[in-house]
DNA sequence: GTCTATAGGTGGATAGAC
DNA sequence: GTCTATCCACCTATAGAC
């Protein structure tokens, strides 16, 4: 990621707001300028298009996550925990009335770059590959079932979790999501 | 649902294919009367409105695909079976580079109206309740584990399907869906 | 870096003729 | 029902002063 100004953070902080909560193609410039309180023409200054503007928001929500999800694996030394706080994050975002940030711009695919694209897939590997290491520790634990193949298990968590959410935001609440999430975990232990 | 003429109905077709491709926020009347042939003055005789088309549009759709799980549930006698039609059809909307237009409407909430989100609501208790049902026949039939939980099942399998279509839709072919798809449904046969 | 000013386009929406 | 014409607010983006 390159680095950024407090400024630069600042936008950045306003757009992941209005992109996690209305979505990438229902907010501008203006709602930036009134947020942060500088001009649309200085938003321009540190990023000249609104797709770029994207892509430096995808890339420090991606980096942003990512060193979440490390630090959990750091304070939790049990695997199954360390998914039940990775699911606690994404619970915490549906209770601010977000969605995740790559699961909106997914939806609006067609309104980023190739760049952006590439940063999305590579957050959901790297989501999924953190949850299959978390499962393949759960089970050397013997906390989790042996049959569950970890692999194919952090392929439909991540799945199962971006889709409870959506479904949770329709209602306004995340119940939907907190059952969806308590019966795949209690799914997974022996 | 009202009565639509032909022509408001090539509207509905044309506005429901930009939502599922581009999302609702990312047309305008304006690709309406390109693809139509139909000036915008005329569309806003038909929808005065764009979140008041967002709603005759989300309505149309609810109905139609309920109808489709109707007639898939008449065709195949087998609860499994109807699950594997039933994800059929996503997967087909994914071929499409398509999503699910009420996962899509769902992202961009803030954009349509309380009535339109009450569309979703339903749709998505509806297709719970009619996977819950297919559970529920398959395991009458022996074909589906007992210790199934055919609510929670279908609470996770809807979610899952929304969640595996946005990640399918970054890497622009349905696999990703197929994948989960595949696995879900394995783990539910005896 | 931030501003004023503005370009040039597009958004949804309306009035009124036919 | 469909059109022409038009409104005006808003959009992203740029030029150039400070």
């Amino acid at each position: 990621m390159l680095k950024l100004n407090d400024t630069a953070h600042k936008i950045l902080d306003v757009a992941e707001f209005y992109t996690q909560t209305k979505g990438f193609n229902a907010f501008s410039y203006k709602d930036i300028q009134n947020d942060v309180g500088i001009k649309t023409s200085s938003i321009h200054y540190y990023f000249p298009t609104k797709k770029e503007l994207a892509l430096s928001m995808t890339a420090r929500y991606v980096d942003n996550f990512h060193a979440k999800l490390l630090e959990i694996r750091d304070l939790y030394p049990s695997g199954i925990e360390q998914i039940v706080q990775m699911a606690e994050v994404y619970i915490d975002v549906v209770k601010q009335n977000k969605f995740c940030m790559c699961g909106m711009l997914a939806s609006e695919l067609t309104s980023i770059c190739d760049a952006s694209v590439a940063k999305l897939i590579y957050f959901f590997e790297t989501v999924q590959s953190w949850v299959e290491e978390a499962i393949t520790l759960g089970q050397h634990q013997k906390a989790i079932k042996q049959n569950v193949s970890a692999k194919a298990f952090a392929i439909s968590f991540v799945s199962v979790i971006e889709g409870a959410m959506l479904i949770a935001r329709t209602k306004g609440e995340p119940n939907h999501l907190i059952t969806v999430i308590n019966n795949t975990i209690n799914d997974l232990k022996i």
